[in-house]
DNA sequence: GGAAACCTTGACATCATGGCAAGGTCAAGC
DNA sequence: GCTTGACCTTGCCATGATGTCAAGGTTTCC
């Protein structure tokens, strides 16, 4: 093994990649349980609090947020769990994340088609100021 | 007309779309220049102050940042602006658009990918949570 | 024993926004 | 003229996920 258990902070970090920061914030916040200590307060870290790091890196990844991390984590640990919870879990993101992408989506199309007619040389006339400077809503245009 | 100018804090709000939270913000971090007040410290807007609001929140609502609003704000003021500065501004930050949207995409694919094979029953077993418990980086499958 | 690398806590910054609190002001009704 | 309610003021705290910096204790290795 490359690292033997328990590992102090900085190598819980490297072994999870999330960072020492991050970890005292999770563990701050209660997301993390509260891992032991040595006697002069040096956080230690077993095999299975790295396994529960990664678990939380792998869940941010993926956009989770704090409080779904946390029913994730409470769901992982009940071996009795039924599936659909956490797929009610994942659905749910994913519709976040749906409108998430729609809102991005709708601004690059209004910027691109906006870009696509300016000019973009020395004269000063341009659609994009032009919209923006307008007075009701934006949309509407090519 | 609706509205008479100067008006009140609440009154270019609503006559803009920005609170006036957001104002007073935008104001003391520079992105607003500092408007008029009546003897008493309340703030009055011009129908030119409302404009800038309308175009502040135009640019908001674009995805544009407090440092590429300002800049936008700088080029709309500059009668003689090259247009090309404000496409590049434009095509900036619709390259910021395309990665944020790529990542949510990603997301959104793998998360798809995963809730698609979770049975979503009584049954415990979800390759959901076996994907998040997973040692290494997160990734390929269906 | 001293230097380097690590750990601790805490404070502050980001970015855009909301909320709350304590207090001043203004307009309208009685 | 006074009360009431709506509005304004400033300022602090919170979000979410992360970073930075500082001041100080610990451990490790030579």
């Amino acid at each position: 093994m490359s690292k033997p258990y328990p590992m102090n902070i900085g190598s819980a970090a490297d072994a999870s990649g999330v960072s020492p920061k991050m970890i005292r914030h999770y563990e701050a916040m209660g997301l993390m349980p509260k891992v032991a200590r040595t006697p002069s307060g040096y956080r230690t870290y077993t095999q299975d609090d790295v396994h529960v790091l990664r678990f939380i890196r792998h869940a941010r990844d993926l956009g989770f947020g704090v409080d779904a991390m946390a029913s994730l984590l409470s769901l992982w640990r009940d071996r009795r769990r039924p599936s659909a919870k956490v797929k009610a879990l994942a659905l749910a993101h994913l519709e976040r994340l749906d409108v998430k992408i729609a809102e991005l989506v709708a601004m690059k199309n209004t910027l691109a088609s906006l870009a696509a007619h300016c000019h973009g040389d020395d004269r000063p006339q341009c659609p994009i100021l032009e919209e923006l400077a307008q007075d009701g809503h934006m949309g509407r245009h090519a």
